[in-house]
Order: C-alpha cells, then structure tokens, then sequence
DNA sequence: CTACAAGTGTAGCACTCGCTACACTCGACT
DNA sequence: AGTCGAGTGTAGCGAGTGCTACACTTGTAG
C-alpha cells in the first residue's frame, strides 16, 4: 500500500461524498486502512489533500479525454454547448461537486487548493483550444471567451439557474 | 436578544470567517450570546443556517443598491465589465467567499442553501436587466448573458485565472 | 546472527461538533 | 398570592476531528 496504490480509493471516496467532508478515519476505511497509515504516507491532511487534488486534476483531464469527441466543434458557441451538455451528465456530476468545493476553498485562501484549480483550468483551455474550428481567428481568445462562458453556465445550473447560463451559452458569436 | 437583533451580528461573522467554517459556538460568541441561546431561537443549526442565507442575500442587494452607478451602462459588455470591476472590490471580497461556500453546498444537494442562491442570482439578474442600455434590442436576454459572463469571469478570478475571465468578458456582443 | 529501518496495529489525547437536561429568574395574568 | 411560560446559564453527552505514543513485525544489509 503505497500513495499511487491509495490515491485511485481515496479518490472515489471523495467523488462519492464529497470533498468537504472527506476527513481521515472514512477516508482511510474506503482505502482499507488505518487513519495512521494515511498519516503516515502523506505526512498530515493537507499535504493528503494536496496529492489528492493532483491526481483528481489527472483523473478529469482523462475523463475529458474519452468522453469527449475527437473531432472539432464547427462554431465556437457548438464548443460551448458541447462542453456544457457533456459536464452536466450524471457521471460528471461528482467532479462538478468536488469543483465547487475547490473553488469555495481557494476563495477561502486554502492554498493547498489554488495550484491544482488552476491546472484543471489550464487543462480545460487547452483542450477548448483544440476543439474550435481550424478558421477561428483567434483560438485563444475564442477559447477565454469559451471558458467563461461556459464556467458561468454550469455555476448558474448548480444553483437552479440553468435557463440563465443557456441563455448566456446562446448568446456566444461565434 | 431576538432573531432580528442576532442576525447582523451572525452575518457580520460568517462574512469575516467564511459560511464553512461557522459553527454555533464561535457565532454565538461573536453574538454575546450562548450556542444554548442559538438553538432556542433557531430551533437547529440548519434552520439559522438558511435565516442567515436570507438575511445576507438582503445585504447583498441592498450593497449592489448603494455601490453600484444609478444610470445605465452604454452597452451590454460595459455592464458586465462595471459588475466584474466593482464586485473585485476589497470590500466585496467577503461576499464572493460566501457565495462560493453556498454554490458549494447546492452542489452537495443541501437544500437549505439552495433557495437563497437562487434568489441572489435573481436579484442580481433583476439589477442587470434595469442597468442595461435601453436601447437593448432584449434586456431579458441581454441581462442573461450579461451574468453568465460575470459569474464566469468572477469563478476564474477566484481560482488564480483572472486572464480568462477578462478575456471572456471582453468578448461580450454588444 | 544481528542491527536497523520501513511499515503497521492499538490505544488514546485534546479538542470541537450539534444538541440536550435541568435548574433557575422574572414578568404577566388570574 | 400563586401559576405559568418565556428566556437563560451551567454543565455535559456522545460522536467525530487531526494527530501521536508505543509496541510490534517484517525484510534487508552488514
């Protein structure tokens, strides 16, 4: 039982339950092991909370990978709305949930979760980037605008607001 | 001590140390009062909990009401850069790590905080259909993507993104 | 064979959590 | 004068938190 054999459970058990409440003693008992033992790997929570934030970084950027479609999207408002759809599927929810709390934990200054946020978005703009059409003017651009978008959306769709963040997904030129 | 008279003092609280973090004690503290007190006036923590949701969505309305310029904004995009702009403010900073912290909890289904979401973001969409351009061709519409964009935009500054956010409300129609 | 370090189980510490039991004061109404 | 209910202080319960002390088993290197 190293890390790399730890971090796939510890995972799903946050997924499962979220990131907020995922403290030592049930982590540890979804993973098959002692609280002690978790300590012992990873030195104290946060720094738990740190390498599981990287690999769930990894695990969604795989998941983009294969549910994802191969081929580019004809308008910049089709890329959106593709995203969109596809993260409001049921076997994405549990990555939106653990979102929200990486976002409500780096508004609270909790460092351990600033760096693997932003790569889950560097991740996504990369991805945006390569999913606009080859005769966008500016994929750079056009994927900022993109993202945004689309980020809008689905914050407006978890507070039972989705007509808002469709309308705005709509209203992307492009 | 009554409900009315404990309320702002919660909710100064909770803006200073965060939604997540509240607990009875602490908030009866900062209150002069007993978490003993807490429960005979709110019956238990999720009921305070959603009182107080109400009372700061009030306080957030009543913000945008004196922080914000009366007149309206030359074109759609002006209006969601003067959102963007006013709401990065240091003193709209407790807010922000508020919000982030019920977005949260919707996304975890907990249903006390799911009411006052939606009502903030109806106030907020409320003030951007009146800030408009009169001249819009579909202020319901308009104020949509208007938010859609803001909320994007504020998602990504949070998470150490702020690029993205600016360019996506740079690409703002009209 | 021995010594040492990695790994692990048991037990517990000091603390916080939401919530409750019980006794008490005090003002209002009969 | 007596009763009752709203309000309040003290104290504590049982559960959970992150983390640690200590003893123990291994596998490996000298």
């Amino acid at each position: 039982m190293s890390r790399e054999t730890l971090l796939p459970l510890l995972a799903s058990h946050v997924m499962e339950h979220g990131l907020a409440a995922a403290s030592l003693r049930p982590l540890a008992s979804a993973a098959g092991t002692s609280d002690r033992m978790l300590l012992y790997h990873f030195g104290n929570k946060e720094a738990l909370v740190a390498a599981l934030l990287e690999y769930l970084a990894g695990m969604f950027a795989n998941a983009l990978d294969t549910a994802f479609p191969q081929e580019r999207a004809p308008s910049r408002r089709a890329c959106a709305k593709t995203v969109y759809e596809i993260t409001g599927r049921p076997e994405f929810a549990p990555f939106l949930r653990v979102w929200w709390d990486i976002v409500a934990g780096c508004s609270n200054n909790n460092a351990a979760y600033f760096d693997p946020a932003g790569g889950i978005m560097d991740v996504l703009l990369a991805w945006v980037v390569d999913h606009l059409p080859e005769s966008d003017p500016d994929p750079q651009a056009g994927a900022r605008a993109v993202m945004t978008v689309i980020e809008g959306a689905q914050m407006l769709r978890s507070v039972g607001r989705p007509d808002v963040g469709e309308a705005g997904l709509a209203a992307l030129e492009g």
